[in-house]
DNA sequence: TAGTTTCCTCTACATCTGTAGAGGAGGAAC
DNA sequence: GTTCCTCCTCTACAGATGTAGAGGAAACTA
């Protein structure tokens, strides 16, 4: 479908070249449409986004249920996945990075698995389940950011092996205990 | 001094409008100068992101010492008061985003406190200090970075609050505990 | 078959952007 | 006072960008 082409087509540039290089005729170039293309699809530029953004969350939509014999290698190997699934998950953080001056994009985006950190932190056996569901959230979403942008990105294991996987575990391990 | 007042409001132009608002006239009409201002100073446009960074990265040489009797409580000052200047964090988001794609800039926002980190984890006695350090790193970037623009920036208590300190602190002791 | 609708391509245009350079105002050097 | 230099303002221009609409091909309906 074209619609689909195009979004998908403006992850892979946000991704690249940030949300600077997105622009309806660079998509066009990018997926090999006609000129104008994207423009009819996406009329605004601002629909662009949007559209670009739903996208994303659908993607995501196949939702993490972790193993319940192994919780943290079952979330390490989901985290290693976003990792090697680089430009989505660069184009989810120029997203969130958008929506703190466009709000409209929060709710698009929400896919945040709050419910489900805090029913993690239960099982667990944490005191404050609510409290630590959300710096379990914290944890993971910063190991995730840590690991793909920050000082991790140049010196940690390399995403997609087992030795980043590992890695990610015991970190995750750290993390879930009570 | 000219060039300061144009990286400043470079920054704030980014915070809040993204890299797509950072242009030369933009930044002219916010900060009051003369269309052609900050093109005379930075002639390209690389040359003025390069120049945010910078300055971005200079007012955050002034690091972070923890007191020694109360780590977790210093630290999780600090993290607030990123958290209260919330546009100049968001600033080195986005600048960490771009340089993704632009590999000099990472040079310039190193800061990474990764030798700091490991010696906090030799001291807390961790027994593998060097990845303890990262872990410990990826978790306080990721506590400011959910609180900032994640999940926890629509829940999360305001920050410059005792509340939210004492929130961070909590967090912050669960991630020193060796 | 003819009519209608949908989808797509092309073209247009006002505006914005990056970048360059001409030239002036004012101080420093002589 | 004249010359020189630095700092700044203004103007120019090619190219990119957002947005709109005209019109055609193809698919569907009757």
């Amino acid at each position: 479908m074209r619609r689909d082409l195009i979004t998908d087509t403006a992850i892979q540039l946000v991704a690249e070249e940030g949300m600077r290089g997105l622009t309806h005729r660079a998509v066009d170039r990018r997926a090999g449409l006609p000129e104008g293309s994207t423009s009819a699809y996406f009329r605004t530029r601002k629909a662009l986004v949007e559209g670009f953004v739903e996208r994303l969350a659908d993607q995501e939509r196949l939702d993490v249920v972790p193993d319940p014999d192994d919780v943290a290698g079952s979330i390490a190997r989901t985290l290693d996945s976003w990792l090697v699934e680089r430009n989505r998950t660069l184009a989810r953080y120029a997203a969130m990075l958008e929506a703190t001056h466009h709000p409209e994009l929060k709710s698009i985006l929400v896919h945040s698995p709050r419910e489900q950190a805090t029913a993690l932190a239960t099982m667990l056996g944490h005191e404050d389940p609510e409290r630590a569901g959300a710096h379990l959230t914290a944890f993971l979403e910063g190991l995730l950011f840590y690991r793909l942008v920050g000082g991790g990105s140049t010196v940690g294991p390399t995403p997609g092996t087992e030795e980043s996987v590992l890695d990610l575990k015991n970190a995750v391990e750290k993390a879930l205990r009570p």
